[in-house]
RNA sequence: GGGCGGGUACCCAAGUGGCCAAAGGGGGCUGACUGUAGAUCAGCUGCGCAACGCGCUUCGGAGGUUCGAAUCCUUCCCCGCCCA
């Protein structure tokens, strides 16, 4: 039996980085009880490689598993068949067992990148979900009302704009809640936007006669553009795993105001630094740039360490501010056969290196006079450039590479 | 089952026979400036072609009318609202 923090210490601990709990009563007497709590998180199967959004729910998660606690990641390989109801994500087909069990590892190996693999349950809702028979379904039906059921956002949104909604969807949260159920969990994590799927776990365990799961909220955090939340599909993300420099990078692209959010969510810098930063921006007496370089050094450091987080902000500091070329340049290899006499129209070496898209694109990035070849501007939109490997092409500050002929 | 309204480029959304590769906004890209890939301003934003032009592809799908269609007709698919 692995010994506890008080329950009131465990709590104020949890407390932190979470929007809501629901309710905390429920969560301290849980505690009370001195067991390892079973704590589930719900997760697409689809989204193996993780964000800063999708870390912050993990790295709670992390939080039980470091107080002791059980966690249960499950993998909704079954209700991904019916698609997520917010009507942005496509019902996929259902995974083959062999897929899953390859996938199993995928799972683990992403998510062990923030939680302890040791003490981590992979588990897949098809197991139990796949099994249920077409009575099984109805009579899990008959647990919930439509008006209930509708209460739902997405669903109120979605039915007052005209927006289809397919039958099947209702049953999104009725499927998550079965999860609950049939892994009898204590406690649910997820965004604030899984707060009626959570609740509605709450409510079938107790209809089961079960103990209510304790639904502990984190917030979502808003991606780069400031508006949207984070998301791989939106394109507004920072992968956990993106390179020192690219991470370091997109922070400093998020607009000023999102910076005491990051602060207080995506990094471990203590609270009390946090409010003193804010404030300081706030009667100006902290330049923007200098709190969002310090912001951006301390969530590479979560990710990549603190030497590495360094690194990224000097060579930031050098590409964009001192605006020299990056510290590693990407090599391009091209073929002999596409520079004939070692000649190359610009526009289609642009596309040959992967720099343009298409050659109109190619010619628009030229006449705009955003392609460099070894420092020189050329305007020229059908100038022929001479090669040899060690060239560097680039366009506007981010994509260079270096020639290499092959 | 009936009535009505819809399906346009990455997204939203105009356009209802030629002046439409298709308004406007968003997004994206490039440039200027700067405090950074932030803010602001400007330009660009289907594809191909040694090309101030020519050609090709795109307006739910397939046919058709026409010198000419995103726009008209036929048919099919899909969506919403109201009624049953």
């Amino acid at each position: 039996m692995a010994s506890f923090l008080p329950p009131e210490e465990q709590l104020a601990r949890l407390r932190r980085g979470a929007v809501e709990i629901i309710s905390e009563e429920d969560l301290l007497a849980k505690l009370r009880q001195g067991r390892p709590l079973r704590v589930k998180l719900g997760l697409d199967p689809s989204a193996p490689d993780l964000h800063l959004g999708t870390a912050l729910v993990l790295r709670k998660m992390r939080q039980f598993q470091d107080l002791g606690h059980e966690a249960i990641i499950v993998i909704g390989d079954f209700t991904a068949t019916i698609g997520d109801p917010t009507g942005k994500k496509q019902a996929r087909p259902m995974l083959s067992p062999e897929a899953v069990a390859a996938n199993a590892q995928t799972y683990r190996d992403q998510y062990g990148l923030v939680l302890d693999p040791a003490r981590t349950r992979v588990v897949f809702n098809s197991q139990w979900l796949g099994a249920m028979t077409f009575a099984d379904v109805i009579r899990l039906a008959s647990r919930a009302t439509v008006a209930r059921i509708l209460e739902r956002d997405d669903f109120t949104t979605r039915l007052r704009a005209g927006v289809p909604i397919h039958l099947h969807e209702l049953l999104y949260p009725l499927c998550q809640a079965q999860d609950s159920v049939a892994l009898e969990a204590d406690v649910e994590l997820g965004g604030t936007d899984q707060k009626f799927n959570n609740l509605m776990g709450r409510e079938l365990q107790r209809e089961m006669g079960q103990e209510p799961q304790v639904v502990l909220l984190t917030p979502l955090l808003p991606g780069l553009d400031g508006v949207e939340k984070m998301s791989k599909s939106l394109g507004n993300a920072i992968g956990i795993t993106e390179p020192p420099a690219e991470m370091f990078g997109k922070v400093m692209s998020i607009p000023d105001a999102l910076m005491p959010t990051y602060f207080e969510y995506a990094t471990d810098v203590p609270m009390a630094e946090v409010e003193a930063i804010v404030r300081g921006l706030a009667d100006g007496r902290v330049h923007p740039r200098d709190a969002k370089r310090r912001l951006a050094r301390a969530i590479v450091e979560v990710w990549h360490g603190t030497q590495a987080a360094e690194a990224a902000e000097a060579e930031f500091e050098r590409v964009f501010v001192g605006r020299e070329l990056p510290g590693e340049v990407p090599e391009a290899a091209i073929a002999a056969d596409d520079a004939p006499g070692g000649q190359i129209r610009l526009v289609k070496l642009l596309v040959v290196t992967g720099l343009a898209d298409s050659n109109n694109e190619a010619r628009r990035l030229i006449s705009q006079g955003g392609v460099t070849v070894d420092g020189r501007r050329l305007h020229d939109v059908d100038a022929t450039v001479t090669v040899r490997p060690g060239l560097v092409v680039q366009v506007g500050r981010r994509r260079v590479v270096r020639l290499a002929i092959a």
